[in-house]
RNA sequence: CGGGGUGUAGCGCAGCUUGGUAGCGCGUUUGGUUCGGGACCAAAAGGUCGCGGGUUCAAAUCCCGCCACUCCGACCA
């Protein structure tokens, strides 16, 4: 490819509205070029980033038996509706009517065409398991899209879903994506991306990974432990607190009037924020109804946990009404007389002497002790964890907390989507069982901004060979002397004949632009023929990422770059 | 959905307060001089000032409505 000819203009300036580094180097690229919020057209460099990577799923997906299909894009609501995900789903899936007035939508997922696709006459156990996978694109109607290609609207996903006729069998093929998934990420060049355990959101089922690349741009809060490894997205981490007695008194009133935060009842009484109770107040989405969370004063409550806890959408409540005998700022458990349901989160169990509101305008009690003043039935755990929290798997005070963006995920759907749309297999007992499957996704676009994002420097990308859009960037400079003209044409033909791929760059602009424009598109091996080279009768061969320079004799000059490349290309692929 | 911001040439922006018929930088084109990290000189092309309405002799500028983009939050397989 010459560059002279190439769409996707490069340019210096910092874009507006541009707020992350692989944004604006990609834009600034010339990658691809925003068409609506949140949709974007991408040229040709993106393009092969994109599908160097989807090769690479590929190939991964294939060696774990997966077969590729395609499901359409635009699907009948009659599908959506079997699962029940018509109605349950916002307006971030789109719909529309066909000419015949039916009702039909922009698939964001696929789980209900795979079971589509896959039933019928129920199968025996012995057709089973199996995976099917694609690569297409997703329109999901985001609320807010942002970053770039990092959060968008219309992207291509790969999604495989797998059936089993057992959990047992669900679990050994979740392993081997699981280990797929992860070479899939150290051939893309980040083999730093981890597991995290995650929250099954509205996609059901109960065991599922998120797959994480750790950088402080990204939109989701990951829980570690540098001690046993545990990690977890925040959203589906345990919270583990040890409380010591610090004395237990009796149970008494005290004024404080205005007083109503913790930070204001702490500081006028004295104690800790960790020696309170407070309470937070949320509301059922559909009935309205109050719910009330006793939590340890210096804690936040984890709305993921919480939602999955009382099994219904909830929100903060907005408006606390007379009737309901809440006393916002002033709620306490003791001599509640609230029409909510009250939850205790096990931070408060074990503590004593805590201050808690005493439901009464300006009034807090002192000496409360969980158990002893007010009868607990069970802890519930929905409180955020925190860094230096104590590790839920090993015990210590360990947890870090980072920013991660997810680049890949994998559920245990369960018969979530057997059971409501009639996928059954035969058992070899002859009676009808639900086929449970599992859900394995990455998004690609995402996941090539995301290695930007951690693979550049202040001048552009560093794209890791294996996904690279190019392997060689071919630099003519001073094109207008014909020896250099001459050298670097041959060059091009040469290392294109021996299936090099080259990116051509032979217009006469200075070195500075070449140079610019070269840093700008981040392929790895960098080749510039010149005046001063040719006298040393050589090429200068450099990498992308600095790691190393050297002069090539113009004779053995294509050998020499093709084995750089190979070289570059084992290095990442030997990842065993 | 709530709260801010912005919309003027391909890109980045000024002009708007105080109405007078559009400008700067980058990029692009042509010619010339340069030539290993975004060169220089000269000439040139390129704009429904987001859209619609109103006020006015006159609107990029003032008023009303709408749209789009964007940031923070809510939301999010």
């Amino acid at each position: 490819m010459k560059i002279a000819n190439m769409v996707g203009d490069r340019f210096r300036e910092t874009p507006a509205d541009c707020q992350i580094a692989s944004q604006i180097l990609m834009i600034r690229g010339g990658y691809m070029k925003q068409v609506a919020n949140g949709i974007y057209t991408l040229t040709m460099p993106a393009r092969r980033i994109v599908r160097k990577i989807e090769q690479i799923i590929r190939e991964e997906m294939d060696a774990i038996d997966g077969q590729e299909v395609l499901f359409p894009v635009v699907m009948s609501a009659d599908i959506w509706h079997e699962s029940g995900r018509y109605e349950k789903i916002g307006s971030e899936m789109a719909r529309f009517k066909d000419r015949g007035g039916n009702d039909m939508v922009l698939g964001m997922t696929h789980e209900e065409a795979s079971v589509h696709l896959v039933r019928g006459t129920a199968k025996p156990e012995s057709a089973y398991p199996f995976m099917i996978y694609q690569f297409q694109t997703k329109f999901r109607d985001e609320p807010r899209a942002r970053g770039g290609l990092i959060r968008v609207r219309e992207f291509t996903m790969k999604d495989g879903y797998s059936f089993h006729t057992s959990q047992e069998d669900l679990e050994k093929y979740y392993d081997r994506a699981y280990r797929a998934y992860e070479r899939i990420y150290a051939r893309c060049g980040v083999p730093e991306v981890i597991a995290v355990k995650s929250d099954s959101g509205m996609m059901g089922g109960s065991i599922s990974h998120e797959f994480m690349l750790l950088t402080d741009i990204g939109e989701d809060t990951i829980v570690t432990c540098p001690e046993c490894g545990y990690r977890s997205n925040m959203e589906a981490a345990d919270c583990v607190v040890e409380n010591e007695s610090i004395g237990e008194q009796p149970l008494t009133k005290v004024a404080t009037p205005e007083q109503k935060t913790i930070e204001e009842v702490s500081a006028f009484l004295g104690v800790k924020p960790e020696n309170t109770c407070k309470a937070v107040v949320y509301q059922e989405n559909l009935t309205d109804k109050y719910i009330i969370v006793f939590i340890r004063g210096d804690l936040e409550v984890n709305e993921t946990k919480l939602r999955n806890f009382v099994g219904c959408e909830i929100h903060p409540a907005t408006e606390i009404t007379a009737e309901s005998g809440i006393v916002k700022g002033f709620i306490g458990p003791v001599n509640l007389n609230a029409k909510a349901r009250v939850l205790f989160d096990k931070s408060i169990e074990g503590a004593d002497n805590m201050v808690i509101g005493a439901n009464e305008e300006g009034y807090h009690c002192k000496g409360f002790k969980p158990g002893r003043d007010i009868k607990v039935d069970s802890y519930c755990d929905v409180a955020k964890t925190y860094a230096g929290a104590i590790c839920p798997c090993c015990g210590k005070k360990t947890i870090n907390i980072s920013r991660g963006i997810e680049v890949g995920n994998i559920f245990q759907l369960g018969t979530k989507y057997s059971h409501s749309m009639g996928l059954q297999f035969q058992s070899r007992d002859g009676s009808l069982k639900d086929v449970i499957m599992g859900c394995y996704g990455i998004g690609l676009g995402r996941l090539c901004a995301s290695v930007c994002e951690v693979r550049h420097d202040d001048y552009g990308p560093i794209w890791p060979i294996t996904i690279a859009p190019w392997q060689v960037h071919l630099c003519a400079m001073r094109p207008d002397k014909p020896e250099v003209k001459e050298a670097a044409d041959k060059l091009y033909e040469t290392l294109q004949k021996m299936g090099v791929e080259v990116l051509y760059d032979d217009r006469a602009v200075s070195a500075g632009v070449m140079f610019s424009d070269a840093d700008l598109l981040g392929v790895p091996v960098r080749v510039v023929v010149s005046p001063k080279t040719l006298g040393r009768g050589a090429v200068e061969v450099s990498a992308r990422d600095k790691s190393f320079r050297e002069d090539a004799a113009l004779e053995a000059a294509p050998e020499r770059i093709a084995a750089i490349v190979k070289e570059m290309l084992d290095k990442v692929n030997n990842i065993d």
